[in-house]
DNA sequence: GTCTATACAGCGATAGAC
DNA sequence: GTCTATCGCTGTATAGAC
């Protein structure tokens, strides 16, 4: 594990702070390219324009959330531990007064290429999938108590979270984010 | 009451149809005229800047709003109801794969002037009182049944229905939206 | 792989005629 | 109240030298 990173990778990291504070449209290569300290042509060499990077950035989104989850399964075994980990994942923007790449570019879907709302769908689907094996999981062993559809459950969950993160946003209150949360999780005890 | 609509009012209708499209940075003065049959130096006429149009829109909004939750509390006395009907207060830019004003400007909120910043949190903040008092009327008239703070309630339905507008216009699937909602009222039977 | 230079479209905004 | 004309700036993107 090496601490300094090509510069693809350092273009990317940029490149999703500006979209998770700006939005999409909100950002351009002048701007990656002042963070970064290169010039506009050089990130045009890595990413040809601007549906390029967009892709580029939310296949790497889609990655880590299936790394994090399946780290997260293979350390935690309790259910409700395991949403709480979950509410983790997004908490690190809220702090920063931004939302996730997916929230933004749930917004800007209407200016998005195809690949990218595509892909879009595969990160919620993701989330989707998962919130409802757990919640089928935890149900099953006690650890969780609900009624209803685990599908419903999780596209409530993930809905109040997306929700969460942008009155947490616009109140510029992390501690919203954070109570909403909460209160998602203990309507499962 | 007239059919026909001032200038200034028909600017107003297409520009917030255009933000809850695209968002706030997502349109031009010129897509405005296009749509109202006019040139660009016109709409700077009844709105000299941006910004100004933008203030204008979410003070109409947030107007609106009061309108419609004074109206509903006047004609409807079951709380149960009164929240249904809330919700259909969201569900038309889902039928339209848009979202409504306050979830687009939020998600663009980093890019906003201070003025619409502050009209958004007290649009938010309208959204939240209303829904509190109705939680409160509710259960304690027995029209409502749930544990816990109104205040962090009513937080979580708000935020469910934003989110639940993303996921909706992500999956291009108005049901979503509706089947949150639901989700979200029956938790309160 | 990064640079300089540049093309070209779109943006918000203004001046001044009608 | 709407128009034409125009300005200055920023956006994405490319060609070609190094």
């Amino acid at each position: 594990m090496t601490k300094s990173k090509n510069t693809s990778e350092t273009i990317l990291d940029i490149a999703q702070s500006l979209v998770q504070e700006f939005g999409f449209n909100g950002f351009s290569y002048a701007h990656i390219a002042d963070k970064v300290g290169v010039k506009t042509a050089s990130i045009h060499y890595h990413f040809p324009n601007k549906e390029d990077l967009g892709e580029a950035l939310i296949v790497r989104y889609l990655q880590r959330f299936v790394a994090a989850t399946a780290h997260l399964d293979s350390v935690t075994k309790n259910s409700k531990e395991k949403l709480r980990k979950y509410t983790l994942l997004y908490s690190e923007p809220v702090q920063d007064f931004c939302t996730c790449l997916s929230v933004m570019l749930a917004s800007d879907v209407a200016t998005l290429p195809e690949k990218m709302r595509e892909g879009l769908a595969r990160f919620f689907e993701a989330n989707l999938t998962w919130l409802e094996r757990v919640l089928d999981e935890g149900r099953r062993e006690g650890d969780l108590h609900f009624e209803g559809a685990s599908h419903l459950r999780a596209h409530q969950i993930l809905a109040s979270f997306q929700g969460g993160q942008l009155l947490a946003r616009s109140f510029r209150d992390p501690g919203k984010f954070h109570r909403i949360a909460e209160e998602a999780l203990f309507a499962l005890s």
